[in-house]
RNA sequence: GCGGAAGUGGCUCAGUGGUAGAGCAUCUCGUUGCCAACGAGAAGGUCGCGAGUUCGAAUCUCGUCUUCCGCUCCA
């Protein structure tokens, strides 16, 4: 068996986990599922959560330079305009097999022109026939649309061959209002960058904040995705965790190091093996038309690497296309050093739910015991849906009548489970399933002789003895021990 | 969208035309019991869906949906 075959048995064994546990589930089940939508359960909200008040910590709530907003999901259609997503996203496009630029196919014409008597064939990007004209001072022999080409290959204007047209309709199409005509079509956002471009002027005067801050925001996005799956990796409908960090052009590149360095750390931070880790830095053609650089932090997955984070060099690209489409200024005046400009945008973008999925597989572990294999995931204490399961090791009345104190006492400070059912081995695996670093166990001893209990250690399966008076005390000490 | 594989209890799968099965998981009762413990019992499936062939279909045929793997994606 190969290492990636290997590899992807246990990313199908981590989906029947997830399945089980009430981690992931298959959106729609019971109609025959939706493909590649997924629901998460009970467990995993309280990791999906995890992941969003950690991060939201760390790029908000911790610094005094960042705002947060949350944007609504539907904005004018106009935005989209600016942004560009709409010319790039809904229309027939061809690309170009060198340099992956995409054209609309109905601003491509090909040409026969006659050059020092020679008939050559050459492309030219036009919005119509008569700027054609203009364009092309030689003689014109024939002007083709690229629709109507009967060529198999056509060469595109900066060589290459273009591919055949294609309806990249990436952007989800709704309707405001119950008339479903074309001048109520809004769009599902396919990023939540845009919002946060939107209200820069707005973050700006409320904050009175100077350049350099930033705007955090978390929520969801939508795109057609052409080929969505792996797990919940590719999905039509994700949530992101993106920032806007605005700055003086002259330090754009500063910041955006800054940035690369600060999410790896936090990834890091968090549990992520730092061999499953790295930081790759895109190549020129594969930038998007708003970015002058992008690094992404990659994960290895099962299937491969994969992107977690794009930390892009947005440039003032959007602040700029915003003022055109709006008629507002939206560049900066700085006092100190008296003079206006637009503000450079680094933009930190985090899947909310590949991270979600980078912390599962790189938890998930298989340990060989004397009868059987032990499944658990390794989570980060910070990360973990339960932190704590309060465990009674009989039903008899008195010990549960002291465990449902323990619980009592510990639910309001951690997130904690009680349970009382089967076996006590099999309780602790169910645990160490769904990551739970921690187990208080409850016997006789606790109730009858020293009013003491038991911690045991997910990771190490070692167990301490503790007064239950000094419980809360122990366990804080366990966790910052992790 | 094209090609390949697959869909049977919660999970993993067996079952090639004749009354739907196993292991694990789940639930109940008992057990002074600490790493998927032991004993007893219970529940759970119109075999993805829809047609067709047949006396009879999980099994054969067609359609359809979904998932997985490869190609253009990027959070």
């Amino acid at each position: 068996m190969s290492k990636n075959s290997y590899q992807l048995k246990e990313l199908e064994k981590l989906v029947s986990l997830a399945k089980r546990r009430g981690i992931i589930f298959p959106s729609s089940e019971i109609y025959g599922g939706l493909s590649s939508v997924w629901d998460y359960g009970p467990i995993g909200v309280e990791i999906k959560r995890n992941v969003k008040n950690l991060w939201w910590k760390s790029f908000v709530t911790e610094r005094d330079d960042i705002f947060g907003i949350d944007a609504s999901i539907l904005m004018h259609p106009d935005v989209w305009k600016a942004s560009g997503h709409l010319d790039s996203f809904s229309d027939p496009l061809v690309e170009c097999s060198a340099t992956g630029k995409r054209y609309r196919e109905d601003h491509i014409f090909i040409l026969e022109i006659q050059i020092k008597k020679e008939n050559k064939l050459i492309t030219i990007e036009a919005s119509d026939k008569d700027e054609v004209k203009n364009l092309v001072k030689d003689k014109i022999i024939s002007i083709t649309p690229l629709a109507e080409s009967n060529n198999k290959e056509n060469p595109s204007p900066e060589g290459g061959i273009l591919s055949e047209p294609r309806n990249f309709n990436l952007m989800f199409k709704t309707f405001i209002g119950p008339a479903e005509d074309s001048s109520s079509t809004v769009y599902l956002r396919p990023e939540t960058a845009q919002a946060m471009f939107v209200n820069f002027l707005n973050v700006l005067n409320s904050s009175r904040k100077k350049i350099p801050f930033g705007i955090a925001q978390q929520g969801k996005s939508f795109r057609n995705e052409i080929t969505p799956g792996n797990f919940t990796f590719r999905t039509r409908e994700f949530e992101q965790m993106e920032m806007e960090f605005f700055c003086n052009p002259s330090e754009d590149e500063k910041w955006h190091k800054y940035w690369i360095d600060f999410s790896l750390d936090w990834f890091k931070k968090y549990g992520l093996r730092e061999e499953n880790l790295m930081i790759r830095k895109h190549e020129n053609e594969e930038l998007p038309h708003y970015s002058k650089a992008s690094s992404d932090i990659e994960y290895l997955f099962p299937w491969s690497w994969g992107e977690l984070e794009t930390i892009s060099n947005r440039t003032d690209f959007d602040l700029k296309a915003h003022s055109k489409f709006s008629g507002k200024d939206l560049s900066y005046f700085d006092q100190e050093n008296n003079n206006r400009y637009t503000p450079f945008v680094i933009e930190p973008a985090m899947g909310a739910d590949r991270s979600v999925l980078a912390f599962l597989c790189d938890a998930y572990c298989e340990e060989e015991t004397e009868k059987e294999t032990r499944t658990l995931l390794k989570l980060h204490p910070d990360v973990a849906p339960i932190k704590i399961a309060v465990l009674p090791l009989s039903r008899k009345d008195s010990l549960t009548e002291y465990s449902k104190k323990i619980f009592d006492d510990l639910k309001g400070l951690f997130t904690t489970q009680y349970d009382d059912t089967q076996s006590i081995g099999k309780r602790y695996r169910r645990q160490d399933e769904i990551g739970t670093p921690l187990c208080v166990t409850i016997d006789f001893e606790s109730v009858e002789e020293d009013n003491s209990v038991t911690i045991r250690d997910r990771d190490s399966m070692e167990q301490i003895r503790v007064s239950s008076d000094k419980l809360i005390e122990a366990i804080n000490d366990k966790f910052k021990s992790f």
